[in-house]
RNA sequence: GGCGGCGUAGCCAAGUGGCUAAGGCAGUGGUCUGCAAAACCAUUAUUCAUCGGUUCGACUCCGAUCGCCGCCUCCA
């Protein structure tokens, strides 16, 4: 096995080598909860389902911890606009979370811890980096000792000198280094509070991953992923509590995905260009967003807009229309006697989908390439579909049957082609009639109305009736089995 | 200002120094069709922002320039 994987920490692509043999461990930062998730955290959820779902694949076993931050400033703040508590506010969203990744077909990883469950764990960690002088109370807070760590800022390539030129960074008078950051926040009067030896207060945004990856996959273990916006500071601060107090290395891999942008801008609140989850699946099938969001590179910014969305629709149709029809050829009307149509090329072509699916993927889970394999596949498959006589040769059958098989199976990693095809592609028609303003009973008699005329050579009447029904956006389409209507997508 | 990334056909998008620069959408020609549509076949980048350098050989490595984006404050 060779799976190659870009490393933040140094920049390059790496090979995967998992600390225990055949056990990748991995974590990712979850959602903070006070809000509905967009399309940036549909992202990040997939990207992760689809590397997990790989590494699965290639015979990995994979223990996935995802956290959910439930307590912080901002879900305080929002609870007091809401007038309820943060945990009800924080709970309350965690279930909106689930209702979308139930949504979008996303695994469960297999440990999910909660801050706010592993106080006890923040504590012991802040007091360990306190014993060691690393950290230190100021005013019912505590800081972490930036200085304390010479290798701070290797993940995300800076040093302290050149940030604290940067100047963004509020001067606090309880610091004693301007770049120290909190990982004990004392509780202002009616603000959720937890004690602690240091009086009562919450733990700071960034202790809670140092804590909770420690308990679960231990002081080192193999994979740690979330957005590039991550990487400083939150990531960067993991880096220097963990290490600092473990004194052992942290993560072997990092790995950061990029943004989901809508006009080539970050997505943000003030900006009006913000687009949640359920907005988006209300428009759109899951599987076209999984589709799009497969479409490119993990690390690439994705830009989202109604244009890409439908290419995205026409390329999953095209998958689906070719799997509906080979799952549609019977098997009871071939025969054996028939001799092969298949080329060489082609048995060699179909033959090596598995094989360039995973060079594709085991570079980095470079989906973009493994849909460019899935449409080659589809151009073999539908030639020889096409090709085929009155009574094809079993084999033939057979080898189309067991391709669109594995296709289903890899493009399944992706979380596409999950679907029954026939019934996929049945449920988006009648979807989109139900845009149109016709509905099924008068397209179909005013089909058989065509018959007629098209028999009785009427062309003129026969086109009348085909334009009439593109006028609504229903395309008609002549086979020699009969005449089939679509929608128009455009 | 510091750090990181990106710039490949009309659009989207792969490309792990050397074999024909994947694939999708759109376009064009053909097969099919009464004519179409769909499907299938063929075709569409002598060239990878620009300029230099390394190399027998660069889209791929190095440097500079131009343009775009992100992070440096909460952020997927």
């Amino acid at each position: 096995m060779n799976i190659r994987i870009h490393n933040t920490l140094s920049g390059k692509k790496e090979l995967l080598q998992p600390i225990e043999e055949g056990h990748v461990k991995l974590y990712v930062c979850g959602i903070t909860s006070y809000d509905y998730c967009h399309i940036g955290h549909a992202r990040s959820s997939l990207a992760f389902d689809m590397v997990v779902r790989y590494l699965r694949y290639r015979g990995l076993k994979v223990t996935f911890v995802r956290n959910f931050t439930d307590i912080d400033d901002k879900i305080i703040a929002r609870a007091n606009e809401q007038g309820t508590s943060a945990e009800e506010l924080a709970n309350r969203f965690i279930e909106e979370f689930y209702t979308d990744m139930d949504a979008l077909g996303v695994d469960r990883p297999d440990i999910e811890p909660k801050a706010t469950e592993h106080i006890p764990e923040m504590i012991a960690l802040i007091e360990e980096l306190v014993r060691q002088d690393k950290a230190y109370p100021s005013g019912g807070d505590v800081y972490y000792v930036v200085d304390s760590f010479p290798e701070y800022g290797k993940l995300s390539g800076r040093n302290i000198e050149d940030m604290k030129a940067g100047a963004r960074i509020a001067v606090n008078e309880q610091k004693r280094h301007p770049m120290d950051f909190v990982l004990w926040k004392s509780s202002k009067p009616g603000e959720p509070k937890w004690d602690s030896p240091w009086g009562p207060g919450r733990p700071g945004w960034h202790i809670e991953c140092s804590a909770m990856s420690k308990k679960y996959l231990g002081e080192t273990f193999d994979i740690h992923g979330g957005g590039q916006d991550l990487i400083f500071p939150h990531h960067e601060n993991e880096i220097a509590q963990s290490e600092g107090a473990n004194g052992k290395k942290f993560v072997n891999m990092w790995i950061h995905h990029g943004f989901v942008t809508i006009r080539d801008e970050k997505m943000s609140k003030s900006l009006g260009n913000f687009l949640t989850i359920r907005d988006i699946l209300n428009n759109y099938h899951p599987e076209i967003l999984r589709f799009f969001i497969f479409s490119t590179h993990y690390r690439n910014p994705l830009d989202f807009s109604e244009s890409a969305m439908q290419d995205a629709t026409s390329g999953l149709e095209r998958l689906y229309e070719c799997v509906a029809a080979i799952d549609e050829l019977n098997e009871q009307d071939t025969t054996d006697h028939s001799p092969s149509i298949l080329t060489d090329k082609d048995g060699a072509k179909l033959g090596q989908l598995e094989s360039r699916f995973q060079q594709a993927m085991d570079n980095d889970f470079n989906t973009a390439q493994a849909q460019g394999v899935f449409f080659d596949t589809v151009k073999t498959l539908n030639r020889i579909r096409r090709q085929l006589g009155v009574s094809p040769s079993s084999s033939d059958i057979a080898t189309l049957k067991k391709s669109v098989a594995t296709l289903r199976n890899l493009a399944g990693i992706m979380g596409l082609l999950t679907e029954d095809a026939k019934t996929f592609l049945a449920k988006r028609k009648q979807e989109m009639v139900a845009a149109c303003d016709i509905d099924v009973e008068t397209i179909e008699s005013l089909i058989n109305e065509r018959i007629q005329c098209r028999k009785e050579k009427n062309w003129a009447r026969s086109d009348e009736i085909r334009d009439e029904l593109l006028a609504k956006n229903i395309e008609l389409k002549d086979g020699p089995d009969g005449t089939t209507w679509v929608v128009r997508t455009t």
